[in-house]
DNA sequence: AATGAATGAGGCTTCATTCAT
DNA sequence: GATGAATGAAGCCTCATTCAT
């Protein structure tokens, strides 16, 4: 696991782009982002590996040879899409967590936002989270900042040492069960079920309720 | 999210070697559970579709067209992968949830049984959990039977019908959190953290304090 | 039955190349012929399943998975041979079939004309002859509106009525011994043997001497 | 073509056969010929490259490692079954030819014995026919004694010469069309169509009124 | 900004054949 | 008289990638 901390500093890389002239820029800007929307889709349908350039192509009504224009490998593709979702989630993060309150309701606004943001992404945020491995290793390592294990379990430490959160849980596991409920999203969730927001309010109730104090044995009179 | 991985645990499960006596040297079952073994660690590995018959054949020593005296197709090992650990996977649910006690108390029993069942099988459960979806559209109906959740959100029901599981929580939801926290375990689990017991108790405390009854009833945020 | 054997003439046919003028520089379309008439060849001198795909791309200068460019599937290829000289077949017989005359001088141009065309498409004719049975079933059945034995039948039986040809042979048997006797040609045929005009003369005469009428009626044998 | 003659004096070799000790002869060759048969019927129906020894053995209730006891190699199989039909072939027409009469009767003869004596071994005569360029090119010149067209040829010869037979023909042509009239007959017959004999008698009154002298133009009184 | 025609590597699969038992 | 477990070669096919146009 990773060193945890508020996202670190990072710049944004410029994405590889041929030297166009700024009268087409716009439209290939355009194409890109749809041969990304097409790739982001295809990818969490049928997974990397098994998503052929030649079928993304195809959706796209050009020929396979013509997305070497956009892209220098397909691990190119797979990197793009994953690059963006992963710097939203840094952002979503950082904003959420920074919130007041003590630790547990930060934990509850984690939580919410998070499951929120991740369907919101469907497509993309499904294709980072099955489909991380299959980048190569240069490129796993430059994503590896961020760490919502970490940063969550940092949070249940700060609730813990607040008061709002049992001592009793090791913090670590408790922010997988955390991560493990929201990830799992990507799983399960179509359209037409709770809406997103409903499901953020009952996971972080569940987890909030699981995770306070209790009332009866260590009231939380017990702060920091 | 957390930066995302599979295989970091995958350790090579022994085989369950049925006492040969010396006339049945080597016999082709054995060879077959070699073969499932291995196919199971680099398909939880690498992926399926990004795993060749001729890498499992290397690392078992025989030529990838030997294989096909095994199977009739690639789909067709991955198929008798998924088929152990998915009928384990059922009648080690039945057995716990059939006990004895409220519906919470059973929902702890699930778990903790879950957890512990899960990180028992981790390499087959990878695979299972991660490359279900690569199966043939056939086997997949074929394996559909297995279906956690709704068991799970029965439990639940059968809770709040007891008096054990608070109401206001849509079951449903609720199993997929659950489920989602015991499930992700195989991302994230390798030798050496906490004990697989550890894990299991944890989580089952986590989710029978979130969903448990008499707690102060805190639907809303009760900010300190 | 004689030493059967196919392959003996298998001239290798001169594309119909199209005037190309400079600007058009080696069309796909003509690489498309160029492969069909290899690939024609070869299934005619070794038989279809026993042609290697990498042998037709050796012949052609180029490797095995090219051939993928233009064809979705060895089948594919063995269709487009003989979906050419099929179509091409039934046009032949139409016009023959349509002249004036009475049955027996329309059988008579038909076998004359029929001999004619086979020699000249000698290969193809030999791979639509030798190798049908080898296509995929749907392209067998897609190609079964080529009936000439029906063809030759209904031509025998309106000179059966016109008077022209004897009653006492059924059309159907005769049918098949004019079709033996001409199909039979790409067994045997050769350049340097007797001209194809020659064979088609004697072949027809040999027939519309069988069943004409106004011999001495010589149903059973006469003995000298 | 091949020198004709009365088919010269070639010994049967031996089938090449494992020695058996006598007490096991018997069932051995009767599995043998059961192999043979079902070996026969499968080239037949597919054609020999298509067919697999596994299909063959599946077949036979045996593994396809077990037909090596009663083979060398696959080409075998289609040696012998060819083989077995090549002699009959032969003794069937020596038979046939030595009969007494004029040229055009001993054709008709050949005619009708070789027609029913193909349909009479329908398979075998079907793989012989069809697949015979299967062959390694050993065994075809080892099998290249059977020469049809050229004894029909010649008696054809002497039909001409004893006047029994038209001389505007040419012989080698006629040959042709007698070999591929009745030849092809593999090609078509079904068993519930017209009779053997009657399709036999057919094509034997089609050839003879077809090549006979024309009593009109050059009565038969013209006697060797 | 893309096409068309490949390449080359490698993937899955088949199959004739072998050989110890 | 056959089995079982391979081998090794080859077959069909896919696919990321290239490059001249």
């Amino acid at each position: 696991m990773n060193t945890p901390g508020r996202a670190k500093h990072i710049e944004r890389k410029t994405r590889p782009r041929p030297a166009v002239d700024a009268s087409t820029r716009k439209s290939s800007d355009e194409r890109w982002r749809e041969i990304l929307s097409v790739a982001a889709r295809m990818f969490a349908e049928r997974g990397f590996a098994a998503t052929a350039l030649s079928q993304i192509a195809h959706d796209l009504d050009m020929l396979k040879g013509s997305l070497y224009y956009y892209i220098k490998s397909k691990d190119d593709l797979l990197y793009e899409v994953i690059r963006d979702v992963y710097w939203q989630g840094i952002a979503n993060f950082n904003q959420l967590s920074r919130g007041a309150g003590s630790g547990l309701d930060r934990l509850r606004a984690v939580i919410e936002g998070h499951v929120v943001h991740l369907i919101s992404n469907m497509t993309a945020t499904t294709v980072y989270l099955h489909e991380f491995n299959q980048l190569s290793e240069a490129r796993r390592e430059e994503l590896s900042a961020l760490d919502y294990s970490g940063w969550i379990r940092d949070l249940i430490k700060e609730g813990q040492a607040d008061g709002s959160i049992r001592k009793d849980l090791d913090p670590s596991l408790a922010a997988m069960a955390v991560l493990g409920a929201t990830n799992w999203v990507y799983r399960w969730y179509h359209e037409g079920q709770s809406s997103p927001r409903e499901i953020a309010a009952q996971f972080a109730e569940i987890f909030t309720s699981g995770l306070a104090v209790d009332r009866g044995a260590s009231p939380s009179t017990d702060p920091a």
